[in-house]
DNA sequence: GCAATAATTGAACGATCGTTCAATTTATTT
DNA sequence: AAATAAATTGAACGATCGTTCAATTATTGC
């Protein structure tokens, strides 16, 4: 016999609610969305299979049904999460009436709106941060995702910045190093926004970003050559 | 009877190392630090009286006994890291024979350092920044410290603007905005370096911060009275 | 209406969680 | 050397962890 022996006898499984199924799509969602939730209020130790099926109002065993643990479970929330934030910021900015100076002006606004800048997620992205030094599938996700973001801000900085030179000397090398910057600026107040009470508001967040985004520029137009 | 009644017979408890005995002060160090490398090597999930116990060469009976709680272990690890990263940066930078403009210069170099920027304290500050989210006494914890911190940073940026120039006006407020600016974009940096390999090098990111400091005297030194 | 399939349930499992505390060993005091 | 105090041990506890899977219910195709 290779498969352990249960007992068997006398249990019930009854559906009280007389719950009407969902299909697997649905139920995936749920589950991810609960997860998400429960991340953002109990933290990468308090999130278990039992918050997590409460949060989704599944039942115990649909976690190592349709995602085959908890751990993948948790990488894929973890992606739904980046892709949504992604997707919201870029439809604030990504509008094509607009110069590529103008759109990226319009960044940090779209990354500490109301619709961005959620309790929710800053909750998560702390989660997701911590996942990402000690959980192997999240780390290899989170890097493909954030190198995609470096690549899209630094095209943005030189998109803006062949917009009024004409000196394109290392233009390329310049504007990565404007991108991480950048990017390093903007989490850097994400984070201490998300683990400090007023310290920082969110207008001198904004602030602090589009003054580097200027003060990038001077140096993307600066002549450097030898 | 007010105490719960256990089975206590035959129950043996043997010394087999023949370990000797450390004072109590001993004892809550070795744990503190058996909880920083657990964290290190586990994560905030990961991290379990099992595996502190086993960092520290301690039984379990030790952390409740000296330190009431595993949460409150915890906080005052965090605590000893924060200390410990904060003494060696402050040692590197605090020469009395410099101008506060050359410290403040040094700064970067000592947080981004060998003996400051560790594998191990990356991971542990991902620890702190989750755990500051989800556990209030890490959180009440690490706010008083960040205040001091960014205290500590907004007087260098003072003292460094009023050697070099005469103009008082709004020096305060435009140190302050410099402080938090620069740790923002250290912190980013720090983060960024933490989740990804090979994005930013050591001598990049120090040269970010560098780049940062003299934009923000371009500015403390502006003259916006009127 | 009746199989066949898809979706869902939750008791049971072995492992481990944080905590308790009587027993024991080691160190100090008299 | 005896008595006292300080430090340490680890089995036991009740709770909960992630996972398994036989049983049940809901939906679909004919």
């Amino acid at each position: 016999m290779t498969k352990k022996q249960r007992n068997s006898k006398n249990i019930e499984h009854t559906n009280p609610n007389g719950t009407q199924s969902r299909t697997g799509q649905e139920r995936k969602r749920a589950l991810i969305e609960g997860t998400i939730n429960s991340l953002a209020k109990r933290g990468v130790a308090g999130t278990t299979i039992s918050t997590i099926c409460e949060a989704s109002g599944s039942s115990r065993g649909l976690i190592t049904h349709y995602f085959g643990s908890k751990e993948a479970l948790l990488a894929q929330a973890l992606q739904h999460v980046y892709s949504t934030v992604s997707l919201s910021i870029y439809r604030q900015m990504d509008k094509p009436e607009l110069t590529a100076r103008e759109r990226l002006t319009l960044f940090p606004e779209a990354l500490f709106s109301r619709s961005v800048f959620t309790q929710k997620n800053r909750s998560v992205f702390l989660c997701l941060w911590h996942e990402t030094r000690f959980n192997k599938i999240v780390r290899t996700t989170n890097q493909k995702l954030y190198r995609g973001y470096v690549l899209k801000m630094e095209e943005l900085f030189f998109q803006a910045a062949i917009e009024n030179t004409s000196n394109y000397a290392g233009l390329k090398e310049k504007s990565k190093a404007a991108a991480i910057g950048f990017i390093s600026l903007s989490d850097g107040l994400w984070l201490g926004m998300s683990i400090h009470d007023r310290l920082i508001d969110n207008a001198s967040a904004i602030g602090h970003c589009k003054k580097f985004i200027d003060s990038q520029f001077e140096i993307l137009h600066k002549n450097t050559n030898g």
